[in-house]
DNA sequence: CGGAGATTATGG
DNA sequence: CATAATCTCCGC
């Protein structure tokens, strides 16, 4: 029989490149690319994945050794995805490794639980249940039934519930009327699902009776269908103003392509995979879908992924991971929220997963849909040139009007003598309210930025000693750096000047709330940040309080207009609606401009409502443009930004973050790279801007500088990569990470 | 990455 | 000349 041969990607070592082994006769039919296997490597033996497999090989066979085996409790790559990762390598610079441990996030079935079950031996007749009756072990009988009705039964189920202790069992094992054995018992993947829901049962779930599409819904849906019958396997932009019921549109869209046999990935930013999301996809597709999230234990995880991989889920929802779940038969994917900056892949590879979505989908021949109120400039941009087609809803779908949203100068309010971080105008809003018996939200613009310590005398707040980082302070008296994790006990004096006044300036939110209390002392106030939801589930919790108008005012950061919506809400307070606008990133008007749509999408559900933006800024064009509810208007102004800039989409921009331990080193390299590159021809024209100092110098003892190439053509970016890549080879102290945008 | 052999430093 | 520290190449 003649040979064949497999190019395996070697994990854990620098060598980016593929080495050919021979595949022995017992693995043939087991190995697939994509799969993992056990490889000499050198004189190790190693993991690998195999890419491809062949029947011919330019190396000399003689060279050649034999795949020792298969990688078991790692699930091996489907090949779609394993182009995936191929094309992830080439487009983000990484190397294969990174890439293919990138696209199998799953890395191993962590070790089974094994819990003790108890098996019936012999077949018990009646005369043996009569005969041991008669001596009355009433408790050997009881649990001889019922493993008869069952075969086996755990152990822990035996003790609690049939009331028959160790001691009993372990007599019966002895006389062999039953054995007690490890059985892996596999727990019901479902169960996770049905836990965050608070059911026991997929049928539990009642339907609310929002089923029926109107004219828009049904006209993007009916354009999907068609399209997607006739084989046109395209790109959408689902543009819906916030209430339109974007979400009904696409789950009518995932339900046609189930009806084709097809699978779909819902992917859903974490932060919005609230329980009224899962909720309300389980509603629709009961137990065939699969949740993955970061509540999951990796055993839940894998269990979650296996199902998806037999076959057993036609709907796989999750964050930005969830892309590369093993789905089989995709037929659509579903981005929703498009915008969100959680669908960037922060860790090399640095990916956006849009674009992810868009290879993926193209391998698979699948199509993709892009659903947002704010879609960013980038995408908006290709429907506008009708690269992708444009859906567009533009009424919301129960029947209310877009809230009024009024925008407050708060240097006006300064000028009148108002000093309180209300206006006038949202004072006298909330106040109606309360009045009303209507509910409030008070939406924090910014990140739950978490409490620091600071020094009353010399002002200094304490700081990380590996990063240029205030450390945050956590419940349990600890300062703890968010960049490295360093933590130390709450000093008693200062660091710096020894004075014992120090303190601890609580966040953001929680003077928000403070104030509010004080203004409003007669109202119900709850509070919703990273601080105060760090017990599990009780984000559920607060939401189910806040929804049964358990509170009148629910203050919080982005997370309380992420994902839930309340009907009695009327009303939104939008505080320090700038704040975003100050991050130096060509993204922050983006950014501005989504949160405070979000946010102000919040009021009215169910009745009118009203949105109160507060700013320092009311001229900015994110601003203007989200209290008009003008995304056209917002869009014009932001390409012409980036246009004038060279940002994306106009341009290709790489980010190059270049560190090192030693600070003159990394100075030195910085500029060096950065001359370098403006002397070669090739690169001459794109933009190098650079180096300068990141917003966090120090993290981890490592300094950073920065350095931002820009350039219509992507190739050309990542020749600049290769390039740099070689100039740091003479630098031994001097590592470099790289952000395509 | 990490093993192995080659090359260079160090010291008496 | 021995031994250790450092470099350089290479793996199917
Ligand atoms: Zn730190
Ligand atoms: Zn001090």
């Amino acid at each position: 029989m003649k040979n064949l041969f497999a190019d395996i990607i070697v994990a854990n070592t620098n060598v980016d490149r593929p080495f050919t082994y021979l595949i022995p006769m017992n693995l043939r039919d087991k190995v697939t690319p994509g799969c993992p296997v056990l490889i000499e490597f050198g004189k190790l033996t190693k993991k690998g994945y195999i890419i491809d497999i062949k029947e011919e090989s330019d190396v000399d066979i003689s060279k050649l050794k034999y795949i020792k085996d298969i990688e078991n409790g790692e699930l091996s790559t489907d090949e779609n995805l394993l182009r995936l990762a191929i094309w992830i390598k080439h487009r983000y610079g990484v190397t294969f490794d990174k890439a293919i441990s990138t696209v199998m996030p799953v890395k191993s079935n962590v070790e089974e639980k094994t819990t003790n079950e108890i098996f019936l031996n012999q077949d018990i007749g009646e005369d043996i249940l009569k005969e041991l009756t008669k001596k009355r072990k009433v408790a050997w009988v009881r649990l001889l039934k019922e493993l008869k009705k069952t075969e086996s039964l755990p152990q822990s189920y035996v003790n609690k519930e049939l009331k028959v202790n160790s001691a009993t069992i372990k007599r019966m094992a002895e006389e062999g009327y039953i054995t007690v054995g490890n059985k892996q018992r596999k727990s019901n993947p479902l169960l996770p699902i049905l836990k965050s829901l608070g059911v026991e049962d997929f049928n539990e779930i009642q339907a609310t009776n929002e089923y029926i599409l109107n004219e828009e819904q049904k006209l993007a849906v009916d354009i999907f269908k068609k399209d997607f019958d006739s084989g046109n396997k395209n790109t959408y932009l689902l543009h819906g103003i916030t209430g339109s019921g974007k979400t009904l549109v696409f789950i009518n869209m995932i339900k046609y392509v189930i009806s084709k046999g097809l699978q779909a990935i819902v992917l859903i930013p974490e932060i919005s995979l609230t329980y009224q999301t899962v909720l309300r996809m389980a509603e629709h597709f009961k137990d065939r879908v699969a949740i993955i999230n970061s509540k999951l234990s990796k055993n839940e995880r894998f269990y979650q992924f296996d199902r998806i991989k037999n076959g057993d889920a036609d709907v796989i929802i999750g964050p930005r991971s969830a892309i590369f779940a093993p789905v089989k038969r995709l037929g659509l994917i579903v981005i929703d929220e498009e915008h969100d900056s959680a669908y960037k892949n922060e860790n090399v590879p640095t990916f956006n997963v849009r674009d992810v979505a868009g290879k993926l989908a193209n391998i698979a021949g699948a199509s993709l849909l892009l659903a947002s109120a704010t879609p960013t400039p980038e995408t908006y941009n290709r429907a506008v040139t009708g690269e992708i087609k444009l859906l567009e809803l533009k009424e919301r779908a129960r029947n209310t009007t877009l809230p009024k949203v009024s925008v407050v100068d708060m240097r006006d309010e300064l000028k009148m003598g108002n000093r309180s971080i209300f206006s006038n105008k949202l004072k006298t809003l909330i106040e109606d309210r309360l009045r009303k018996h209507e509910q409030v939200m008070l939406f924090m613009n910014r990140r739950g930025y978490s409490s620091f310590v600071s020094c009353r005398s010399c002002g200094e707040a304490i700081k990380c000693k590996h990063c240029d980082v205030t450390m945050t302070l956590h419940n349990n008296n600890k300062l703890v750096c968010h960049y490295c994790g360093y933590s130390i006990d709450l000093p008693k004096v200062c660091p710096s000047c020894g004075s014992r006044y120090i303190a601890n300036f609580g966040t953001g939110t929680q003077k928000l709330e403070a104030m509010t209390r004080e203004v409003f002392p007669n109202a119900k106030v709850l509070r919703m940040d990273t601080d105060s939801v760090s017990k599990k589930n009780s984000a559920n919790d607060m939401i189910r309080d806040f929804a049964r108008g358990d509170a009148d005012i629910l203050i919080g950061t982005q997370m309380i207009v992420k994902g839930h919506d309340f009907d009695n809400v009327t009303l939104v307070g939008i505080m320090a609606a700038d704040t975003s606008l100050y991050v130096s990133n060509y993204n922050s008007a983006q950014r501005t401009f989504e949160l405070l749509t979000q946010a102000a999408g919040r009021a009215g559900r169910a009745k009118s409502g009203e949105a109160v933006i507060q700013t320092y800024k009311p001229e900015n064009y994110a601003i203007v443009a989200a209290a008009a509810q003008d995304y056209k208007k917002y869009f014009e102004n932001e390409i012409a930004y980036r246009k004038l800039g060279g940002y994306p989409p106009v341009c290709h921009m790489l980010t190059v973050m270049i560190s090192s331990i030693r600070e003159e080193e990394l100075n030195k390299c910085a500029t060096a790279i950065v001359n370098t590159l403006k002397s070669d021809n090739i690169f001459k024209k794109s933009v190098i801007i650079g180096p300068t100092d990141p917003s966090v110098v120090k993290v981890k003892d490592y300094y950073r500088k920065l350095v931002y190439i820009k350039n219509a053509n992507y190739d050309i970016l990542l020749d600049i990569q290769k390039k740099i890549e070689e100039s740091l080879v003479s630098y031994r102290n001097v590592g470099a990470v790289y952000d395509f945008n």
